[in-house]
DNA sequence: GGAATAGTGTCTATGAGACATTATTCC
DNA sequence: GGAATAATGTCTCATAGACACTATTCC
């Protein structure tokens, strides 16, 4: 065979999602040395000695907000291999996906400016849209797709979510994942009477504004048979 | 952060899937150097330079049988880099998965005496199973679990052919991967009726020792939406 | 009362699965 | 004729989706 490149440098980056104020987010660095400063990128670095690369992913993820997040659910996504992803150098990175529930304050604390969530519209359409290291645009695209994927054949929309939570929170999750509609009559009765272990109640209920709210944790199952169908997308919020 | 491996080793290793007599297959390659002299390894290398990873694994395929093979579907499986992995150094594994219709001949011809397809079931319980390399036979595993899956969702089924093939030939796909018995009636139904551009009829019909049976092709359509269900598995052949 | 949300009830259309039936070929 | 397979017909049950309705809270 011809040219070979056994030692090609490898990295392991992360798309962590969450929603914040009802937006779907991903978590970004802005890079403050390398070649790129001043450009955003997902966080990463090279696999940890002595770590399998799941370890390695949380380890950046901490690295680099401080050990602010912590992912409830992290999967690998896919490896990104093309010859000319970095200019410099033949660089293969091992993307990993990541879900976790919204944060209380913004990462963006104390020692750790560089780190935030962006709005995931944001950066597809907006003016103010970060400019993106690499293929790193490419890699959250493919992240999210893979998430709405998800969410139709496994249980971990609750990922999203701090328990307790309300029906309509989980809803909420997967209209904001998908944007689109749900029916909550229909999408009630799937979750609650038609998916056993999805979620329990709690036996509490939330005050909500409007009438009260029966609250529900996490059940045991993780996948969903037969899964929650996504509409096509019509785009709403 | 504390230590980091910014060089490990990168190699390519695909899991080529086909049906030969009936029987799952799997390729493998019995490795003539190296360490693990005699052991049995999936087809792979190190990423071809100036090449994608989809490329690489495509020309680690050809090197390894000669250019006797081709899959009709290549696509990434996941990584493997637990640092353990490989004792001597730290070594990431990008795993493929390809299906491919039967050879009429064997691969094990000529100056390749050390490709050939494995039966799969061969190496899980029989006796004269083959030693596999490293953590090879995990990656078959999830190679097995991942096609099982995405004859689920996708057309893929069809890869596995040489058109113009019956309807009954592609059952047979589904019973061989999924180890069990289908409903002749309902997957016709469901295969030719209920799902637009799966196959489409040639118009030919072929003689199949009992009733003649209407030809088809694949069809245009990549995704079964609604998919198509797989029992459980009762282990019949 | 009016608006908004939570939760229940009900109807329809679709499709999966079970199984019967007919047609065709080889023995 | 009998066995095996291809292809079609028919019935039942589960459920997704649409939509009406009641209950609760805040204004």
């Amino acid at each position: 065979m011809s040219e070979l490149e056994a030692d090609a440098t490898v990295t392991v980056d992360v798309v962590l999602f969450t929603i914040r104020q009802g937006r779907l987010s991903v978590l970004l660095v802005e890079r403050q040395d390398d070649p790129f400063v001043g450009c955003w990128a997902l966080p990463g670095g090279p696999p940890v000695a002595a770590a399998d690369l799941d370890q390695s992913a949380n380890r950046h993820l901490e690295e680099a907000t401080g050990a602010a997040v912590s992912p409830g659910h992290l999967e690998q996504l896919r490896t990104y291999g093309t010859p000319d992803r970095n200019p410099e150098a033949r660089q293969i990175s091992v993307g990993y996906l990541g879900f976790m529930a919204d944060l209380p304050a913004p990462v963006t604390a104390g020692d750790r400016p560089s780190a935030r969530f962006w709005p995931h519209d944001d950066f597809l359409t907006g003016d103010d849209a970060p400019e993106l290291v690499l293929d790193h645009r490419q890699i959250i695209g493919d992240g999210l797709e893979r998430a709405r994927a998800k969410l139709e054949y496994t249980t971990l929309a609750t990922t999203f979510l701090e328990a307790p939570f309300t029906i309509s929170d989980l809803r909420r999750v997967y209209q904001t994942v998908w944007g689109v509609q749900l029916e909550p009559a229909n999408f009630r009765r799937k979750v609650v009477e038609r998916t056993d272990g999805f979620v329990e109640p709690t036996g509490e209920s939330r005050p909500t504004g409007r009438a009260p709210a029966l609250l529900y944790r996490a059940g045991p199952a993780t996948e969903l048979t037969p899964p929650l169908v996504r509409p096509d997308a019509d785009e709403a919020s």
